[in-house]
DNA sequence: CGTGGTCAAGGGCCG
DNA sequence: CGGCCCTTGACCACG
């Protein structure tokens, strides 16, 4: 079993993803792109390694216009070097890839153009997950499409459409239940007569739901689509907003509803794919909740967590310092609930200086009269009621150039890396 | 220089 | 037919 995220992270440095748009794409600027684009999937790789993180989504931008005609770039050939090398660094260390076109990748219109862009755009992922030289268990997810006032004839159409393509973007494709149209049973229906891997996703299926099968029961017939060859059955595990529109992924995994879904399957071997906004946070929490049970693995969250934590709430940050002095204890589910709760509490403008002076407190000593006097106006700003970023942005460019790996890991930093 | 506002490839659905 | 889905990065205008 394996617990990954999707697409970006939050709080690693060097890790975003650029594009630009269509009128101003030059292959210059593509090439460009695509260069800086691979460096932020090595160092989100390199991440993942130290996290032991094992499961991750590839963002569909990753060669921006990757299936457009505005992008002619053979870039598999000019990037083969970075390519193979990320695929050599991903089979080393274990870890599984996958790839999701969004809502636009259509294969089941009955508009030929866009059925021709669909597998236009298949190909693509395809050839990237290829030139990384990964073998088929790295998959490639896609939604059914729309249903176009008539189910059972989009249902057929897409079979046809799907024995079109490639055997190659076939050995790829998996499917998965949507929000809207194809439920579950509609997309198990489907993998079962055209042999396609089916994705289990929970929250889709609390929206969009057949029957009122629990997750465990749907995780477990969806388990009779996958092949050894496909390797380890997938399922996407998200939760619901609690004040956005129904369907919208949660800021961050609530760990006792997670553990609930999790050991509701305890003989099924699945990799669970998080989509949350916190992203690779949430992750390592999910992890170190369901696989890990040593306080070091909560001691070393802390060490990113605790200045960002003081700045939302002292009085969690004094808790959490409590509850990590027994050794032998390992309480997981109350370490995060306090972190959670303090970063959902809108921090006082107090806090704010008070974390901004803790972070200061390591280069006060070293730093010029210069540096000092512009920390002091930016804080200032903060006692007026400004934005903290310039203050967070000064304190950053300071912890790099004293090269504090420690404050360099803090997500105290993570809107302003 | 920092920041706030607006736009962007793609297709389908709904009111 | 227009708005919405879903998002963050790019870009521009402004102080």
């Amino acid at each position: 079993m394996t617990i990954g995220y999707a697409c970006l992270t939050v709080g690693v440095h060097d890790a975003t993803f650029r594009t630009c748009r269509k009128d101003r794409a030059t292959t210059e600027t593509l090439a460009r792109l695509i260069k800086s684009n691979l460096a932020s999937l090595n160092n989100i790789f390199d991440y993942n390694i130290k996290q032991n993180i094992e499961l991750f989504r590839i963002s569909s931008d990753i060669i921006p216009f990757g299936s457009h005609p505005v992008n002619p770039l053979r870039w598999w050939d000019l990037f083969r070097d970075e390519l193979t090398a990320l695929g050599e660094k991903t089979r080393r260390h274990n870890m599984r890839l996958s790839m999701h076109p969004g809502q636009y990748t259509v294969l089941n219109s009955p508009r030929e153009d866009v059925v021709q862009r669909a597998k236009e755009d298949l190909a693509y992922h395809t050839q990237f997950l290829d030139a990384l030289g990964l073998d088929r268990r790295h998959k490639i997810v896609l939604h059914i499409g729309g249903a176009y006032g008539d189910k059972s004839a989009a249902i057929e159409r897409f079979i046809k459409n799907y024995h079109e393509l490639d055997d190659n973007i076939k050995d790829r494709l998996v499917i998965e239940n949507d929000d809207k149209i194809f439920n579950i049973h509609d997309v198990l229906l489907i993998g079962s007569e055209a042999d396609i891997p089916v994705i289990y996703d929970n929250l889709h299926n609390q929206v969009n739901p057949y029957d009122d099968r629990a997750d465990a029961q749907w995780i477990e017939e969806a388990s009779k689509t996958w092949r050894t060859k496909d390797g380890r059955q997938k399922v996407h595990y998200s939760q619901q907003h609690p004040d956005k529109k129904t369907g919208s992924h949660s800021e961050t995994i609530d760990l006792g509803a997670f553990l609930t879904f999790y050991n509701a399957f305890p003989n099924t071997d699945v990799d669970i794919m998080l989509e949350v906004k916190d992203k690779n946070l949430s992750a390592v929490k999910c992890i170190n909740a369901a696989e890990r049970h040593h306080i070091k693995y909560l001691e070393q969250e802390w060490a990113k967590y605790k200045y960002l934590v003081l700045e939302h709430s002292p009085q969690n940050y004094q808790s959490i310092r409590n509850l990590l002095k027994d050794k032998a204890a390992y309480p997981v589910v109350a370490f995060y609930q306090l972190i959670d709760e303090a970063l959902q509490t809108v921090p006082e403008i107090g806090h704010i200086i008070n974390a901004g002076q803790h972070v200061w407190g390591y280069f006060k000593k070293s730093c010029d009269a210069q540096t000092k006097k512009r920390f002091e106006k930016t804080v200032e700003r903060v006692r007026a009621g400004g934005t903290a970023l310039p203050m967070k942005k000064l304190l950053l460019k300071e912890a790099q150039r004293n090269n504090e790996i420690y404050l360099l890991d803090s997500l105290y930093f993570k809107d302003v890396i």
